[in-house]
DNA sequence: CCTATTTATCATATATTCATGATTAATACA
DNA sequence: TGTATTAATCATGAATATATGATAAATAGG
């Protein structure tokens, strides 16, 4: 569904949200924590540093932190460095058409908007801090 | 969102739906109009052969048609051979995980299933046939 | 049987994604 | 100033997706 390093950003931020708070994290215990490769999440924090939803600080005592509370950090941005198709013009035309909208659809697009709709709408309205708030039971992220 | 090959498959069937029906299609012709290239277009409309959704037929006057009426394909059949993970047993997990479900949900779990369930429904539930009765004006495919 | 036509397959090339290891740069702190 | 700590970057490799060109195999029709 969403790539790899899509996934990692979207875990590392969860568990940011969930065991953070108390100053940065490093890179190495999130990366153990989520079972994922060290220097390739410390790429993916860092293109998250870039576009402002992490703040990352170097030397004894630094790591990643959230950049704002949870509740203000849509998932749309967490995705948007790593899936740009996610927010294409043409909607991310089902049958892979360069231009395709209501003025010049293809022949899935009346029934496909929809869809895309209720996806375009779960990373826009749902938070990290929506995520973060899930009860106890179910707080697991890696 | 889908990959390359996905779109291919799914716009080379809508085609044989819209334009076929008078006997084969030769890969050739597909390729053509949909601006695909020839061998790669072969490959993935044999792996819909061997899934039973199209009938290949060799030499003079082959090319490939639907097994099926329309109206009896879904799109899940044409995407599952290329797209593994969207049927999934983690229902294709936001955060990456192995498991996740009901009994053990990752932090988006809850959220993001009425979103899968949409997505999955839309696939199950669609068949070439409803794309290939869009109206002319929205019949375009390539 | 021969030939043209067509899919099937093979070998290979290119691009992208995913990943690892080594090095560099910044920072805190003694 | 020196040293340990940490992110940032670089060089590289492996795996996968995408693509191309050549050849093989099947088939229709003379």
């Amino acid at each position: 569904m969403l790539s790899q390093t899509t996934e990692y950003a979207l875990a590392a931020a969860v568990h940011l949200a969930v065991k953070g708070g108390g100053g940065p994290v490093r890179v190495d215990d999130i990366a153990e924590e989520l079972g994922v490769p060290r220097n390739y999440l410390s790429k993916i924090l860092h293109a998250l540093a870039r576009v402002g939803v992490l703040n990352s600080t170097r030397g004894p005592g630094g790591g990643f932190e959230l950049a704002r509370d949870a509740s203000e950090i849509r998932l749309s941005e967490l995705v948007q460095p790593f899936e740009p198709a996610l927010t294409r013009s043409n909607g991310g035309c089902l049958l892979g058409r360069e231009r395709c909208g209501d003025d010049d659809p293809c022949a899935a697009h009346s029934r496909w908007k929809d869809v895309r709709a209720t996806i375009d709408t779960f990373f826009s309205d749902t938070t990290l801090g929506d995520l973060a708030q899930t009860r106890p039971a179910e707080r697991s992220v890696g």
